[in-house]
RNA sequence: GGCGACGUGGCGAAGUGGCUAACGCAGCGGUCUGCAAAACCGUUAUUCGCGGGUUCAAAUCCCGCCGUCGCCUCCA
């Protein structure tokens, strides 16, 4: 049973866009694909966390329940390679990058992910999954690594568009039976220094297997979503798909999601050394201009990540707050009418927004709604009949879910103004009231140097950070 | 070579068959202000990369071309 209103999502194994199903428990699981934990994540790591936990605020405002999965890759090649070069144990490495991780998707403000598993803590479950596709005939033993048998599962390519004729393998292998089977399990090799115990001999999962185990774990056979960066649509998702379908027989997942990359003079990416850390930008720019930067453009198209657009973003933040502010002048020193326009603007607004999330998840259209609803407010506050404080109160607390959907509410954070800037700000207003004006700017000025700013108002001065 | 995405005002970005082509930023003019700032009002694409075609009607569908980018190998 297909709910007509449900939240539609672009489906890239079916190139449209489709409704968002919970599942038979009534909620909506959506595992996400995180980082491999080799060092600081970048910008473009960051999208998939902000699009997908916005998209989970987002559900659960809605009144659906929904659980956010999403993985550290704590064990491949690369970490071995970075272990090495660092001087420490692999595991020591990962768990470092995995915390800094954290710590770094923290200052987003956006909450955790509902679960975050590890590899290394799953290690019984991807060896059943293996296990179970060595019974089936779709994986075989070879060298000591373990193979998935590619010819043998016939939707291979499905997700991403390839026929196997079509694909040609730069990595062969001696092992393989097939160029294109790839590894589910590959054998210890003497320079790694951590490897596992299994029945084809000491390794480690290859790079696909965990995220198909980890997600059955977490979520089940057919949840709802499972989202990444479209550049892990091949190989790592069409590979997900053959383990965990060969495997289950059942549908991995309903709708596959994915966003488009961030671009820096191309693709930002590690192995090209075109990045900006997460942790840079955000100390340059602050998590509400990031946030607002990924979110006014859609998640499916490509990002260019610039200072100019990160401006605009900035810019457009300071609008909102300066919104907040008006309504909380307004809220302050109330009027008596109640504007029908404003009324008329909320419910208009408010539909919008969450019908432009339902749309595909678009974003860019759910800040036009928030920014009608913003102009609409002003022109009231500031209207020949100001409205009164109960409705003002209202168009606040309402702005303000708005603005929590996208991990925006702390731009309605009071401003905290030091006594200095607010005692000059009164001497100003007796200065002015002297018509000592070459005091009053002088004044201005000061408080400026504090980092204020002086608006004046028919309701007195209102002191500002800059 | 194979698969795919995209090209809308000065910039960013919605819109994918039919209301005056949203919204934000910047600019310009105005209102307000002692001057500002903020805010509001007006203004900025007869037109949606280019060329054909389908249709009563296209930015939206089809064909061709040009350009940008991604995947095909580790990658969010």
């Amino acid at each position: 049973m297909t709910d007509p209103d449900a939240p539609r999502l672009y489906n890239t194994l079916t190139k449209r866009p489709e409704p968002l199903e919970p599942g038979p428990d009534g909620v909506v699981g959506i595992y996400v694909c995180g980082p491999t934990v080799y060092g600081p994540i970048h910008v473009g790591n960051a999208r998939p966390f902000i699009v997908f936990s916005v998209l989970r605020r987002y559900l659960q405002r809605r009144g659906l329940a929904a659980r956010l999965v999403s993985n550290l890759t704590d064990i491949n090649d690369k970490i071995y390679e970075a272990a090495r070069k660092a001087g420490v144990s692999s595991t020591e490495l990962a768990e470092r990058y995995g915390a800094e991780y954290v710590a770094d998707t923290d200052r987003l403000g956006l909450g955790r992910p509902d679960l975050e598993p590890k590899v290394t803590e799953f290690l019984p479950e991807i060896v059943a999954m293996i296990q179970t596709l060595i019974d089936r005939g779709l994986a075989y033993a070879a060298g000591g690594d373990v193979y998935f048998r590619v010819d043998r599962f016939p939707g291979y390519g499905k997700l991403s568009g390839r026929r196997i004729e079509d694909m040609v393998s730069t990595d062969p292998g001696t092992a393989k039976e097939h160029p294109l089977d790839f590894a589910l399990w590959k054998g210890h090799k003497p320079d790694e220094d951590a490897f596992w115990e299994s029945p084809w001999g000491p390794g480690r999962p290859g790079w696909h297997i965990e995220c198909s185990a980890m997600a059955e774990a977490a979520l089940g056979r057919g949840f709802a979503v499972h989202g990444g960066g479209l550049d892990l649509v091949f190989p790592h998702h069409e590979n997900e798909i053959a383990q965990s379908e060969g495997a289950s027989g059942e549908p991995m997942a309903h709708i596959w999601a994915h966003n488009e990359m961030i671009e820096l003079g191309g693709k930002m990416s590690k192995s090209e050394g075109n990045i900006v850390l997460l942790r840079d930008a955000l100390d340059r720019w602050g998590k509400d201009v990031l946030i607002t930067f990924m979110l006014r453009n859609h998640y499916r198209s490509k990002l260019p990540l610039s200072d100019e657009g990160l401006e605009d973003a900035s810019r457009q933040v300071e609008t909102i707050r300066n919104a907040v502010r008006s309504l909380d002048r307004g809220i302050s020193s109330p009027g008596t009418a109640v504007d029908r326009e404003l009324a008329d603007a909320l419910v208009r607004s408010r539909n919008e927004f969450f019908a432009s999330l339902d749309d595909d998840f678009n974003t860019p259209r759910a800040f036009a709604a928030l920014f009608e609803l913003i102009r609409a407010a002003n022109r009231a506050i500031d209207g020949p009949a100001r409205p009164d404080a109960g409705q003002l109160r209202s168009i606040r607390s309402e702005l303000v879910q708005l603005l929590d959907v996208l991990g925006l509410a702390d731009l309605s954070a009071e401003d905290a103004v030091p006594a200095e800037a607010l005692e000059m700000a009164g001497q100003r207003e007796a200065a002015r009231a002297a018509r000592d004006f070459a005091e009053a700017d002088r004044l201005r000025d000061a408080i400026a140097a504090l980092g204020y700013e002086v608006r004046d108002t028919p309701e007195g001065p209102r002191v500002t950070p800059l």
